[in-house]
DNA sequence: ATGAAAGCGCTAACAC
DNA sequence: GTGTTAGCGCTTTCAT
């Protein structure tokens, strides 16, 4: 037996150790946790008498006691688990460092579920949470997730009010960098084909896109700018569309790469080559945006200093202050690669 | 105010329940419980309730008294978690239809590190515990596992010892049948770039492969096989070294999708066609293995399914039957792509 | 049909 | 230095 208490046997509390040792739990309890009012002596034995009996401290039973858990909720919606792998990475790491664990919670990318996932999290007693592309970023969500008093924040995407957490990057700059870049390299009519504007992302990208035209002189045309829903389908359809539709097009920019890869694809099975005929760029810059068929030039978000600054931030709110406002706007960086 | 109690407001409690219904906290319980024994007019006084009061279940005592948590670990080996992602979602899907809740631990490919989550997680007291592509297959890690009394299986990679459980593809079966493939379509002379052998997955897949060159009479050649990290650096690498010594390629088989895309990487720089100069195919099917430069052959893990039965058999081992003896080996698919 | 009491394993407050 | 008591919120007997 290597350690742990074996199948079938009662397992080893204080107590067990305890009553061998003919001292009380609660000294065990103390020497256990480095009580300077416990002899040496008595430290010794009962470290010893852990050893050999695997003791493991149930930590349910410290958690009910001490209104702690050390773990952290992280909700995520399922439609880009490319975006989030490394998003998680990130949280597991600062929280396993600083001794939490992670409870995951699938929300299907369905307002209800991810609400009925919160609730889940919180009957789990976690010490905070992070909802990661929340739904649940407008004002009329705010009372539901403050009701249950722990602290909280935003990844990826901002909440809707003043008031709320987030840890995102500069979605207008980030835009407004790459349509820029575009434009000097010649691209003077750019199709947009942005997420949906259920999303609060979308008007983030749509200003830097905005910003960006006007700051060159170039007019905005309502005309070439279509949101749809970031999958691979959606980006391949509308780009079909407008190909069909048989306009001329010299440059596409979509708001995420899961588009930008059905996109490629659509433009690719219709004869035109990228960058040569169409331009092709987006944002993300998601694990495989380089090894894709033309490697795409993309917006990259920092999304593993996403997940850990969340998960220090959170911890700081728990262990810290409440309160405190957290509004970490991170720079993204342009990855200049052949579709462009 | 919604729901859940107020920050800074105490917690509603049974009690808390009981007290305003003049009822004892026994009965709310039973009641919540559906318990027959509490009168209609009762169960629905409490249930009202509960509902204004937003009363949620402390899920930490329950689990103190009933000594279950529904809580589920997964520990996952962060090479790559392109392959993981969709077993964690099968996981979580038929986690949270059963109720239970998914607890991730990062092993960072590290056996120490890997004992260190598993000691985590069951400090947590989950209930039952997965091991998605572990470095623990080896019997001298078997006592480490079995010592917590706590039902385990395995996930994607299969344990070395006759009585453990796993969910796995079968990689002899896959690797032979697009070995077959391969040869019957004209590849005479295979390179294998298989992934390093300390991982068990490793010598099935090299079984695979002989096994069909064997039914093809063609002799194995020892000098033409390699192992190597699952990376994409180390695919690269090594295909850029077998290019380089100048011997004739024709086709290539790697042992899993990222190496492929290295090798892809690298035969492409080379200035070779795939597949009109080198035949390139691998095995797992990753979401992006489509979209790569070259749309790539592969052998496709049902990685979801897995994730699926993998929860779906720990709570059965769970609930029904702690001795239960999980031997899943589900057969994968071939994948044709532009690649071959 | 309902309640009182005990206890899960731990920690905190306060004795001695 | 060490022990006693109490209690976190829940469920489970066993009374009534």
């Amino acid at each position: 037996m290597e350690e742990g208490n074996l199948a079938g046997k009662k397992p080893v509390t204080l107590k067990t150790i305890g009553e061998k040792l003919n001292i009380s739990a609660t000294a065990v309890s103390k020497a256990l946790r480095g009580d300077r009012s416990i002899s040496e002596e008595t430290t010794r034995k009962v470290k010893k008498l852990v050893e050999e009996l695997n003791y493991r401290p149930n930590s349910i039973a410290k958690s009910l006691r001490t209104n702690e858990t050390k773990t952290l909720g992280l909700v995520i919606s399922d439609s880009t688990l490319s975006l989030f792998a490394p998003v998680i990475e990130g949280v597991e790491k600062v929280a396993s460092e600083k001794g939490y664990s992670i409870i995951l919670a699938d929300a299907h990318s369905n307002v209800e579920k991810e609400k009925e996932a919160v609730r889940t999290l919180v009957s789990h007693r976690i010490d905070g949470f992070m909802l990661a592309t929340s739904m649940l970023t407008g004002e009329e969500h705010k009372s539901f997730l403050d009701s249950f008093g722990i602290p909280y924040l935003f990844l990826l995407r901002k909440c809707e009010y003043e008031s709320g957490n987030y840890v995102i990057n500069d979605n207008v700059y980030g835009t407004c960098q790459m349509i820029n870049h575009l434009i000097k390299t010649n691209s003077k009519r750019i199709h947009f084909i942005n997420i949906a504007k259920s999303i609060t992302t979308a008007a983030e990208r749509e200003r830097g896109y905005r910003e960006a035209l006007e700051a060159n002189g170039i007019a905005f045309d309502k005309s070439i700018v279509y949101n749809v829903n970031p999958s691979f389908d959606e980006g391949y359809h509308q780009m079909s569309h407008i190909l069909d539709a048989g306009e001329p097009v010299e440059t596409v920019f979509c708001g995420c790469d899961m588009i930008a890869v059905g996109a490629m694809n659509s433009i690719i099975e219709k004869g035109y080559r990228i960058p040569e005929d169409i331009r092709l760029a987006s944002y993300d810059d998601i694990e495989f945006a380089k090894y894709l068929r033309v490697p795409l030039t993309t917006v990259r978000q920092p999304k593993y200093r996403i997940g850990e600054l969340g998960a220090q931030m959170l911890i700081e709110m728990i262990t810290k202050d409440k309160d405190l406002h957290i509004d970490v706007v991170l720079k993204p960086e342009l990855v200049l690669r052949e579709s462009t």
